[in-house]
DNA sequence: ATTAATGCATAAGATTATTATGTATATTTG
DNA sequence: CAAATATACATAATAATCTTATGCATTAAT
């Protein structure tokens, strides 16, 4: 099962901050790749969502990024900024405070059947 | 604190749906002042958001309207059809495994501090 | 009387994702 | 060794879904 893809939309960046936060520093592909492995599959970002992502991250100066070359292949390396650190664990609190309360709101009445 | 408004997106739908098999019938801005109670104003669903909603809802089939009149002012009754009934079992699961997920990605490494 | 609350609706704009496409290198497999 | 797959980036067109703004109208509160 892949989660419905409107589920995704708000939670990308907030993701991406949070490995980036656990990995020091990740290129883009890897981070589609882990998310992938982490979620057994049910999230899979997309390119068309993830680069763009990324390049927002950058302009608002929450990440930096390091060009390296593997061969001749090239490798964009993100890292968090200072302010991307606090960004992070602002994100972090607020999504999982929003989980606990959709999670009541889901939970009411369960024996609703 | 007002979540951002991007977490909100993609389960508005969802929500609608379980407050709807809670309560049987419920009108719009009932539904608006119930979540803003339930959540103690951390959601607050606009009404340019609920009411389009509440449209695509009735038009996929998942609901059905009564409207009724409250002195001259007019209110629209939603209920769950049987198949927004199922619908919204699946909705609500798919939401709380969802929710599983992202609480596993966004705790590991809970310590790096 | 004026403001706030109740109650619906929709259009313009913003945001953020999907889908499709493009480019290129490296590895695996038949 | 040729073809397919995986790695690695990027962006444009499109779609979905929300905010903001606006509009109309009734009822309650100050």
């Amino acid at each position: 099962m892949i989660y419905s893809s409107e589920l995704i939309k708000g939670t990308l960046k907030t993701i991406v901050l949070k490995l980036l936060a656990d990995n020091k520093k990740m290129y883009g592909y890897e981070i589609s790749q882990k998310v992938k492995e982490l979620t057994l599959n049910k999230i899979q970002i997309t390119e068309g969502a993830l680069y763009p992502t990324l390049h927002a991250l950058e302009d608002e100066g929450l990440v930096t990024v390091e060009t390296e070359f593997i061969g001749k292949r090239v490798r964009k390396y993100y890292s968090l900024s200072s302010s991307g650190k606090s960004k992070t664990k602002e994100k972090v609190n607020e999504l999982a405070d929003f989980m606990n309360t959709m999670k009541f709101l889901l939970d009411i009445k369960t024996k609703t059947a």
